[in-house]
DNA sequence: CTTGACTCTGGACCATGGTCAAGGGTTTAC
DNA sequence: GTAAACCCTTGACCATGGTCCAGAGTCAAG
């Protein structure tokens, strides 16, 4: 009842309010995204209230497709005073430069399927299939 | 120089004309992405000039995002004059709607990025920080 | 004949983000 | 007191698409 017992969450408490596995949290854990938490005298991980938070936090995190070694770099300079927000704006510009990279890629790819899908009748000889001609390369005929 | 002699060639040459690695190749092999080769007394592969097509095709359907075992399927639909042409397309236009959710998914992703960034002045208190904040990052430091 | 380049097989290893199992000890409820 | 439910650690395993290695055999040139 003093102000150390407000440590009195065990692990499977936190991942049903987290909504993670147990797992999941050693492996944050193991991983550096998660303090090592205080310890029972059985051994059993101990964890303030924060921890729900941190996890919340990764998950969001990873909603905006950040790595987890990602993450552990923002959970770092969430608590830089020096380089904190410059720094995290600049993780954020890299990662949103990658996410319209990516979708460029993936714009491409659609312009070919499309091109092979529109001009595939769908049935017919395997012969004159655009999709496995154009696959196949046929010295573009 | 009979019909047989057209065998002639090593696995080593085919991945230089492919461009692949060595191991790449028999990875496929093992992948049953590629037909097994005859072999020569030795047990050496023994390629007939089609394998290089076939690695071809295989490295345009990767770049149009198909993985290897999508890849098997349509190298077998390609030989199925009673399916093929139908079964192709339809794969093709399966593999587009992936890649449309994909990118709805990152646009989704750029989105809330964007705004975060637009929010966020680059200096100043952690505190203040929209990135920091809209991530969960109530820490205490 | 010897050297060096090539090939063979089987298996280990890489990253990513977990998930599961074995074999124990602990805590809680009845 | 006892059983269920929980926790501990270590380490293996999943998919994906390869890459690399050891140890051994083969092939071509000089």
């Amino acid at each position: 009842m003093d102000a150390q017992s407000t440590q009195h969450v065990t692990i499977g408490a936190v991942a049903r309010r987290a909504g993670v596995g147990i797992d999941t949290i050693r492996y944050y854990e193991r991983a550096g995204l998660l303090p090592k938490p205080q310890r029972r005298a059985s051994g059993y991980r101990d964890y303030g209230p924060d921890v729900v938070e941190r996890l919340r936090f990764i998950r969001r995190a990873k909603d905006l497709g950040f790595t987890l070694e990602e993450i552990r770099e923002l959970l770092v300079l969430s608590t830089d005073r020096e380089r904190g927000v410059k720094t995290v704006k600049q993780r954020a510009e890299a990662r949103l430069a990658e996410v319209e990279q990516r979708i460029r890629e993936l714009q491409r790819m659609k312009r070919g399927l499309k091109q092979l899908i529109d001009a595939c009748p769908g049935h017919g000889a395997l012969e004159h299939c655009p999709i496995l001609r154009a696959l196949g390369g046929e010295d573009k005929a």
